[in-house]
Parts: structure tokens; C-alpha cells; sequence
DNA sequence: CGTGGCCTTGAATGTATTCAACGGGGGTGG
DNA sequence: CCACCCCCGTTGAATACATTCAAGGCCACG
């Protein structure tokens, strides 16, 4: 394992405060693996063998029932996936897939079970890790139940617009069938959508975001920090 | 408080492991109260001053925006709710009121907060609490992306008659109205849904549900453990 | 230069919401 | 005790919203 990985793993809020000797037997049982797009790294169902740190590249989180697929989430440097599941040792109710090639850092689920038992300050540090997952989680099902697919739409590019500092242009960081599912609606519905938005002072070019009259769309938006907001 | 009350407490796998003198800590701060029904008790955005137990009644938790409202969980005895928001010290993400008298029993979350950092085996438990709830949440998204809105109210069904210990017959726990905006449709559409489900031999008066051919039913529900199962 | 995948568009269909109206049951007050 | 009323649930009709299916264009890739 490289040791700037090392470094930048020690710097997310789960590990930064925990002891130096207990990250050390994480990280000598991790694995660092690159992984070609397109391949299923875990499946829904099946029990979680590691703890999942994306250093470099995309991964989708995806779900399935009975023929029907949906995106979950998509995770970037430096993201981690199905905590929840190596904590309880349960099944991964997800599954995930690389969009493109990426290299992850697994940590052996029974290692951070283990260290989890031991070290105080890592067991904190994943406290407040799943009381956000689980706060982002309510923000998504209220998302989905209480907006329309275009309202958002429009919230998911008022967010956009914001991470990428504000700018009147931007590119979208995803396929759009895949935003498409993500925000629960169909490939050809978000086609639709984007065509409505245009009366809203959005123009959308392949990837390609413009937003010329954000009053407009922020008043259709109606963001809020309770829904909108990744941090609270 | 009364002593059965918090003998009752002491049992929920929140607090079960945790040491005697902690949880004094926390029942000498707590308040116990009774509401009568259509009291909101926490509201969306404020923060978070306490922990709450339900010890009698139902408790609804809801969400708004923009005007529109909807149901995100009833809680019952022995139920706790907004937990992640009293370990990250966060506004609420959802209001809660009372739909019957109800007892509470609420703890100030800088107790919590105070009990969480110096007692680990509280701490421990938190975390399976808050995994099992992110886990819950994210189920409950599946449910939602990927299923239409009469094959979640027939695998809702499916799932009450389990928890009526396989019973032929049983009765709703919820206004129908309430049932709707959980399941996410309106009234109106409910009430169709439930037409729908007669074909499957499905029948409902007023709150007894009849369900004649289970097999019908499942055959429509195909309910799955990593949507459907509370546990895991 | 072909080919496959992604995106878009159109038309038809299906699903869900809205609006309005009505019946019935439970509670209240006369 | 009864009359009244309010709220819940239901039903119908019209509409809005979203999916499906089919087809075609475009770009990237081999």
C-alpha cells in the first residue's frame, strides 16, 4: 500500500482521531486493488467482507427487485461505502460497480469490527460517520416523496452549481441515465425535464450545464438546508 | 419516573449494556411526560434538546416542504427517535406529534451526548442502533425507487400479517390517510390500490384486513428480506 | 467506415394526483 | 337522547405526471 494513500486515509474524519497503533493493524490487513469500469465489486445479499475506500475513480451503488434497477448513490475520492453492513455484519443491501477505472482500498470487515471494539475514539468517529449516512438517507426519502421529478432536477443542479463554486457553467459529473435513476425517474423523463427547465433559464449541452437566470430556477427549486444541505 | 418505566428503558438494546452508574446519569436528567393526542412534540429545523423514548401511545414523525406533507415513520412503545440528530447536535429532520396519549419519557441530549463520550459500551450501542436505522432508511428508499404504489401496499400487508403472528385477519395500526402519505400516494389513490388488491383476495373493512389467498398476494408482494426485514 | 451505446423525440399507454361530491360513524352540545 | 356536525374514507371524472415502446441521430471507439 502506498504510503500516500496511507496518509490520505488518515486524514477522513473516521480515522483522523483514532490511535496510531490501531490504524496500523488496519492498514496492515488492507488491500489496495485497481479495478477496470464496469465491475461489480459487491452484491446485494451477500455478506460484507470489507469496509470499501474509494481513493481513486467512481463507483455506483445500485439496487434491484424483481427485474427494476435504481442508483442509490455514486461514490468519489475519498468516499466509503457499506459501513453499516461490516458494523452489524450483515448483508450489503447494495450493490456497487466501478463507472471507471478505480483503485479501493478494502479494510477485512472483521478487522474494523475488531478495532471498533478497542479504540474508543474510532468507534466515536463512526457515530457520528453513520448518524450522517443515516441523516443524508432521511434528506433523500424526503426528496422523493415531497418533490416532483423536475423540482428535483432543479435542486440537484442548484446543489451542483454550488460545489462547483457558483459558476454559471458546469459539467455534470455523471451519465444521464444514471442521474436519471438516481433522482427516481426515467432516462427519457430526465430528457423531458431538462426541457421543461429551459423556461427556467437552463440550458443543458451534453454535459454541459448553463444556468442563465438562477432566480428563476431557485425560485422553482426552493432548496432547503433540511433536504438540500450534506452538512447538519 | 417511575421505577417500572425505567426498568422498561434499561432493556432496550440502547441502554442494556451499558454501565449502572451512566445510566443514573441519564434517568436523574430525564423528564417524563404525558401529551395528549395532536401534540407536536419536535418540529423540522429546531434543534434537538432531547432524546425521546415513547413508553405509551403512538408517536407520528413527518416532514413538509413547500406545503406538502408526509409521514416518514410511527413509533410505538418501546421506540426512540431522533437519535442522529442528538449525537451530532443537529436541527431535527423531522417533526413528530402524538396521535393518541401518549407517554414520553426524554432525555437532554448534552447528557446523551456527555454519557456517549465516557461510557463505550453506550457508545457501541448507538452506533448498531444508528446502523440499523441508516439500514432501515435505506430499505425503506428501495421500497419507494423501486416498487409501484400498490406493490408496496401489498407487501406491506404481506408484512403486518407476519407481525399479527400469520393471522388470516388483522387490523390496521394507522389511519388509512396516514398509511397513504407513509406508503407514499394519497388517500384517494389507497383507497384504489386496496380495490386492486381484491383480485388478489385481499379484503379490507374499515381497519380488518382479510387476506384469503396469501399465495396470490405474495405472488404480487414478492417481498424480499433486503427491503422487507426489519432485522439484518 | 461501420457499430454500439447514449441520448433524444414521438406517440400511446399506464399510473397517480387533483378536485368535487357524498356517505357514514363518532363525538359534542343542546 | 337526539340532532347536528366534522372528519375520514370512498367514488367519479378530469387532469397531470411518468413510463413504455419504437425509432432515429450523434458521438466515440474499434
Amino acid at each position: 500500500m502506498k504510503v500516500s494513500d496511507t496518509a490520505e486515509i488518515r486524514t477522513l474524519p473516521l480515522f483522523r482521531d483514532m490511535d496510531d497503533a490501531q490504524f496500523e493493524v488496519l492498514i496492515r490487513g488492507a488491500y489496495v486493488q485497481t479495478f477496470p469500469p464496469q465491475i461489480e465489486l459487491i452484491t446485494e445479499g451477500e455478506p460484507s467482507d470489507f469496509l470499501h475506500i474509494v481513493v481513486e475513480g467512481t463507483v455506483e451503488l445500485f439496487a434491484t427487485w424483481n427485474g427494476h434497477q435504481t442508483t442509490m448513490a455514486t461514490v468519489r475520492p475519498l468516499g466509503t461505502f457499506i459501513l453499516a453492513a461490516t458494523i452489524k455484519d450483515a448483508p450489503n443491501l447494495m450493490s456497487a460497480r466501478t463507472l471507471e477505472r478505480s483503485r479501493l482500498v478494502l479494510l477485512p470487515s472483521e478487522d474494523v469490527r475488531n478495532v471498533f471494539e478497542t479504540d474508543s475514539a474510532f468507534a466515536r468517529a463512526i457515530v457520528v460517520e453513520l448518524a450522517q449516512c443515516y441523516r443524508m438517507s432521511i434528506k433523500n426519502t424526503k426528496n422523493l416523496k415531497l418533490r416532483s421529478s423536475i423540482e428535483r432536477l432543479a435542486n440537484h443542479l442548484v446543489r451542483k452549481q454550488i460545489e462547483a463554486g457558483g459558476a454559471k457553467s458546469f459539467e455534470l459529473d455523471v451519465e444521464k441515465r444514471r442521474l436519471a435513476s438516481y433522482l427516481g425517474m426515467t432516462a427519457e423523463n430526465l430528457s423531458r425535464a431538462i426541457k421543461t427547465l429551459q423556461s427556467y433559464g437552463v440550458t443543458i449541452d451534453g454535459a454541459m450545464v448553463t444556468i442563465t437566470t438562477p432566480e428563476a430556477l431557485l425560485n422553482l427549486a426552493k432548496p432547503m438546508p433540511l433536504i438540500d444541505d450534506p452538512e447538519h
